[in-house]
RNA sequence: GGGGGCAUGGCGGAAUCGGUAGACGCAGCGGACUUAAAAUCCGCAGGCCGCAAGGCUGUGGGGGUUCAAGUCCCCCUGCCCCCACCA
């Protein structure tokens, strides 16, 4: 027998978890051919063996959208898997000697069994994991895809090198000062020849088709298009020639977005790196500049790039003509010139560039304005350079244009004399994909030194990784030092080869991921096209901010190189994006120590002091830490509340796009709520309400004014939460009209009619089952909607239609009409329901309000919004 | 520096197309129940003036459009996020 007298969450919400589990309630109807069904997905968790409050609020909100589309008659998928590649596994297997795939394993098992406990409606047959080969294979198979299509290719770039141990380190595990996590060396930059993916090759269409995401907030496209950054200008071609003006045979190209500005150029920067510097450098500058391009060598990223960081530079002693206006021009070199941006070389115009004024003024270097701002005939200098919009000067024939038109013009002149043409520029590189790491994805390919590069073939993959290393943390790459696993005979040859030692960015496991959802056990091909093209795209995905560049650029990448592959069928893989804002702690901080305080070590949290030195404390919300020990365990606050408790004040405490507070007081303000709702239900349990039996609700006319009343407060919350579960989630207001709904019944229950009664109750646990699936269950079954023995898979509360407005139930006899005085509300007015605007107007003219504020006079104007107000003018 | 967003009571937040600002909740206050407390239930509550009726005022600041502005337009201030020596 269960006990009734109270509402206990915790032996209510494990009984229907199992109850669901053993029905199979959650699994993944099957499509009939063609029809697509409705895809909900929340992005998968790295395991790191800790569910947080962040996990808690995606997943709950992808649970509560997948659950009322279900109830909406949509045949839904909704699955769950693990990022399970990355560093954390790599350094507790250097750190402690453990195997990163049982550490990785393990910390699934934990994670799966925190997910299960709130009660989310996942399909856990479709699990995938990104570690296990029967997943990684097919990672595999999808690189040499790209190989295949000339998408994937190997070059030389820079990598953080650890001299004391001798390997390479991901930016990770560089703290900021530049040294490494282990060793605490100085990080040097190193070149390695390394894979990268062609993902320029596809930049115009992943910045063209950010236009259609209309389902995606508008700042994650902007991000990603800043991210893209295309940039139309010109690349302009300078001659090199020799101290007598003699043209040498070698050019310089630049680019630039202000081509107007070319008779402005007082010189050329060339990165350091540049391919030309050593053949342009004089004799007399060789040995200055080849010592400033070795420092700048050994600069770090962030050393390189830091903000503020004074310019420097150096003249090559050569030169090169200005194809303009004819002049000899210096050749520099600087380090604030990027090498893999735009052709590594600038021109510089110090009267319009502000960071080109600063380099000249710093090596004196002539200034030459050719832009005045429109309007102003002040040729003065200010101290900085104009970059603003004006009419050109000192620029021959294009003398007058405005700047705007002379782009286009002098671009035009450029491409007809074979000086330059137009260019667009983007920010975006390709893709970085190689790791000198053990725990990823084997890259699939053979070096064999008769073939060169060869493609593991698709019927030997997958590539496995070699169980249990031995990793110390040091040399070029863990794999490269297990040689039983890189040597190998050549697929093509036979002869001896040796594997490809680097590993796959964890980003290309998660770049196809939900696609594998839709087929998780095909064993012949990732997924087939049938069953994407029946899933996919994405109907409403849920995730952080923090992934709204990278892994949903790359996502949408490998979804358009699939597309021309003939592997999808569509070109976007998200067609709606919800990103949740982040889950803040209460946070105490000793402003003068900066040290972090445990709120358990606080003992007055009205007056917060520092538990050793009695200072006053700064409090304030901060995304939850360990370091700042403002976390909330979600294990802690089910075992207090339950699951539905804390699902509610997850979705009701703010939207989900926002930061969302966690407040301990308002958790119980939620849990009170649903209290209130078993009471309510128990009491009419009590009266002998039942919702299986047949009742007759009579005719309407013989209803009492509280019977219309509650029928009224029932419909009224289906539609406003039908609405808020439409368009833009908005779980918060939803739930509070769900209170809405239960003090409306709490007060008109009792005195209606057992059909009414029961139609009130069996609306709110549907309404409320998204929300508190295990509640509304619970209560669902102690009404005897559906009785122990039923399939559940049929009578679970789960399984109802999303409940429809009856329009008649919404209409009234009389509304209330505000009347306002020129504009101000002055009182308020109960006018028949159906009254035309002139009956309005003579009831409000007729009022005392109206005797009271128009002293008289007749109005002037009289506006009436029907059902709403009356504005009189006086 | 470039781009994007936000600003509403003590707090989190509501407010469709411009139409009663502050729904709902938290904290607070008052009452009922209780020997008492907790729990529960009912009620009050933007600010100012007023015994009250009522009035004035109020959505970061300033201006504008309108019968009517939290909402639309212009200017300013503050905060948050992303990118950033990107030519």
């Amino acid at each position: 027998m269960r006990d009734v007298s109270r509402y206990q969450p915790q032996s209510i919400e494990i009984t229907w978890q199992q109850a669901w589990q053993n029905a199979g309630l959650h699994e993944t109807p099957e499509l009939s051919g063609g029809e697509k069904g409705f895809y909900a997905l929340s992005m998968f968790p790295y395991p790191s063996g800790n569910l947080h409050m962040g996990h808690v609020r995606n997943y709950v909100i992808t649970d509560v959208v997948a659950r009322v589309q279900r109830m909406r008659g949509m045949r839904v998928l909704h699955p769950m898997g693990w990022d399970a590649f990355g560093l954390p596994a790599e350094n507790a297997a250097i750190e402690r000697g453990v195997d990163p795939a049982q550490w990785t394993d393990r910390n699934i098992a934990a994670m799966r069994d925190q997910l299960k406990r709130l009660g989310l409606s996942i399909d856990w047959d479709r699990e995938v994991t990104t570690c296990h080969s029967d997943y990684y294979h097919w990672t595999q198979w999808l690189f040499l895809q790209f190989l295949d299509a000339g998408l994937a290719y190997q070059k030389e770039a820079s990598v953080n090198w650890d001299p004391v141990d001798q390997t390479v380190l991901a930016n990770e595990q560089v703290d900021a000062d530049g040294r490494s996590w282990r060793s605490g060396a100085l990080v040097e930059k190193r070149k390695l020849r390394q894979w990268f993916l062609r993902i320029t090759d596809y930049a115009d269409r992943l910045l063209d088709d950010l236009a259609d995401l209309k389902g995606w907030p508008e700042r994650v496209r902007t991000m990603q298009a800043n991210w893209i950054g295309r940039s139309r200008g010109a690349e302009l071609h300078f001659q090199v020639v020799d101290a007598q003006g003699a043209p040498t045979g070698d050019q310089i190209t630049v680019f630039t977005t202000r081509p107007d500005t070319v008779f402005g150029v007082s010189y050329l920067v060339l990165a350091p790196e540049h391919p030309l510097v050593t053949r342009l450098t004089s004799d007399e500058q060789r040995q200055v500049v080849e010592a400033f391009r070795h420092l700048v060598g050994l600069q770090s990223d962030q050393e390189r790039t830091a903000e503020g960081k004074p310019k420097r530079g150096h003249s090559l002693g050569a030169w090169v003509r200005n194809p303009a206006n004819g002049e000899r021009i210096p050749v520099w070199i600087a380090d604030y010139v990027l090498a893999d941006y735009g052709t590594g070389a600038v021109m510089g115009v110090p009267a319009h560039d502000q960071r080109d004024f600063l380099f000249s003024r710093q090596y004196e270097l002539p200034i030459r304005r050719v832009i005045v701002p429109s309007g102003s005939d002040d040729h003065a200098y200010e101290g900085g350079a104009w970059t603003g919009s004006g009419v050109l000067i000192n620029s021959g024939r294009f003398d007058g244009l405005d700047c705007v038109e002379a782009r286009t013009a002098i671009t035009a002149a450029a491409e007809a004399d074979g000086w330059g043409r137009e260019r667009l520029q983007y920010r975006l590189r390709d893709w970085l994909i190689s790791r000198q790491r053990y725990w990823g994805c084997p890259i699939p390919v053979v070096h064999c030194k008769s073939c060169g590069v060869v493609p593991v073939p698709a019927d030997q993959l997958p590539v496995t990784l070699p169980e249990h290393p031995d990793l110390s943390g040091k040399g070029v790459s863990p794999l490269a030092q297990i040689r039983g696993w890189v040597e190998v005979d050549c697929p093509r040859c036979g002869g001896s080869a040796q594997r490809e030692t680097d590993t796959m960015d964890t980003f290309i496991c998660s770049s196809w991921y939900f696609l594998r959802y839709s087929d998780p056990t095909n064993k012949t091909l990732p997924f087939t096209r049938e069953s994407a093209d029946s899933w996919l795209p994405v109907d409403q995905y849920v995730g952080g901010i923090e992934h709204a560049i990278l892994h949903l650029l790359y996502a949408r990448f490998f979804t358009k190189v699939m597309l021309d592959r003939g592997l999808v069928g569509f070109s976007e893989p998200f067609a709606r994006l919800l990103t949740q804002g982040m889950v803040q702690g209460l946070t105490y901080r000793n402003s003068s120590s900066g040290r972090y305080i445990a709120p358990s070590d606080v003992s007055d949290p009205s007056d917060p002091r520092d538990p050793v030195t009695g200072e006053s404390l700064e409090t304030f919300f901060e995304k939850m830490s360990k370091s700042k020990y403002n976390g909330v365990d979600p294990a802690s606050v089910i075992d207090r509340y339950g699951a539905d408790t804390a699902r509610m004040f997850i979705l009701f405490k703010a939207p989900p796009e926002k930061d969302l507070e966690w407040d301990d007081a308002d958790v119980e303000g939620q849990f009170r709520f649903l209290q209130r709702i078993w009471r309510m239900v128990h009491a009419a349990v009590d009266r002998g309400l039942r919702l299986h039996a047949a009742q007759d609700a009579g005719d309407p006319s013989t209803w009492t004014a509280a019977e219309r009343e509650l029928r009224r407060a029932v419909h009224t919350a289906i539609g406003s939460i039908s609405e808020d579960l439409e368009g833009d989630y908005q779980f918060n207001t939803a739930i509070s009209e769900l209170m809405i709904l239960s003090h409306a019944m709490a007060q008109h229950l009792e005195c209606s009619r057992p059909a009414l009664a029961c139609e009130a109750l069996r609306t709110l646990l549907v309404l409320l089952a998204p929300f508190a699936p295990h509640l509304a269950e619970e209560l669902w079954l102690s009404l005897e909607a559906r009785t122990e023995a039923d399939d559940l898979r049929a009578s679970s509360v789960h399984r109802q239609a999303w409940p429809v407005v009856d329009p008649s139930a919404l209409i009234r006899d009389t509304v209330s009409v505000v009347i306002q005085v020129r504009g101000k509300v002055r009182g308020s007015l109960e006018v028949p329901a159906d009254a035309d605007s002139a009956t309005i107007e003579k009831l409000a003219l007729a009022s005392t309000i109206a005797e009271k504020w128009l002293e008289g006079q007749p109005p002037r104007r009289v506006i009436v919004v029907p059902g709403k107000l009356v504005n009189l003018v006086p």
